[in-house]
DNA sequence: ATCTAATCCTGTAGGC
DNA sequence: TGCCTACAGGATTAGA
């Protein structure tokens, strides 16, 4: 369930893998996944070298002199740095090949994307997919009054707000619930009701709860190049998400679990208002 | 301009 | 034991 710390945390683990290394080959194993993969990819890509390796949300680029691969892991989906004629397994769809390691992607669910914007780095942001995104969290420019701004004539639910990616992008539904618990927010509040006292302490536990993921995640960083993939999200301490029925963290009031948007949302009644 | 619902897909958990 | 259904996840898209 990649949100944005699996997602940055995955990009710093295969960095050192790509940057500055050629591309040798291109194994597609089939049409696409979300959306077909570009047509011409193995010409855009192959023989060229990565630049270097960026984030936008949820997306993770890699950046070559004539363009950038953006790849987007879905809900299932996972990459990671094997030797060179690894045996491919079931829902194992693309590797990029550079010398004697591959970068290989696997997903499951499919919800994935794998795309190709024929600009460097800098124009990244033109590229139509990205070019609706709101603010990164973790910036400097990202604080509590843009979230108010941006909310005034915003009547849906705060939860579905964080999670639409308009305003803020990298929350997903598990950091929705906990950051609203964190702020003391019913996740039922109309945005436009919210006060801007209120959005900042929303929008520093945001900051707060990503962070400390990365660097949760960080540390089994070298999970990624061998043969178990998936990183340290295990020893997570959830305050409300997944912990339907059981007390509070704080006041022992059972945890309540709900559906808005047709996705779930965990709170609690007494400490969030 | 906003918001809601449907959609993509597979693995897993729960009910019977 | 095995079948069936519901659900989980992100984010675009179409429709209200």
């Amino acid at each position: 369930m990649p949100e944005l710390p699996e997602v940055e945390v995955t990009r710093l683990g295969v960095s050192p893998y790509l940057v500055e290394q050629r591309v040798t080959g291109l194994v597609l194993r089939r049409a696409g996944l979300r959306w077909p993969f570009p047509a011409d990819l193995a010409q855009k890509v192959v023989g060229q070298t990565v630049q270097s390796t960026g984030r936008r949300g949820k997306y993770l680029l890699i950046v070559f002199k004539k363009g950038t691969l953006i790849i987007h892991l879905g809900m299932s989906g996972h990459i990671r740095i094997l030797p060179i004629h690894t045996p491919a397994q079931l829902h194992d769809h693309m590797d990029i090949v550079l010398g004697e390691q591959l970068l290989r992607l696997t997903d499951p669910r499919r919800f994935g994307a794998v795309l190709w914007h024929d600009a460097a780095d800098g124009a990244i942001e033109q590229y139509p997919l990205l070019q609706r995104l709101g603010m990164e969290p973790l910036t400097e420019q990202f604080n509590g009054a843009v979230l108010y701004t941006a909310t005034r004539h915003r009547k849906i639910a705060v939860k579905q707000m964080l999670l639409a990616g308009d305003v803020v992008v990298g929350v997903g539904n598990i950091y929705a619930s906990e950051s609203l618990f964190i702020s003391g927010i019913n996740p039922y509040t109309p945005s436009s009701e919210l006060t801007l006292a209120r959005y900042k302490k929303l929008a520093l536990a945001i900051q707060k709860i990503l962070a400390d993921a990365i660097t949760k995640g960080g540390s089994s960083l070298r999970d990624f190049v061998g043969v178990d993939g998936q990183s340290g999200y295990f020893q997570q301490n959830y305050y409300v998400y997944d912990r339907t029925g059981l007390p509070c963290r704080k006041c022992n009031t059972l945890i309540q679990q709900v559906k808005q948007g047709q996705r779930s949302t965990f709170y609690c009644v007494k400490c969030q208002k």
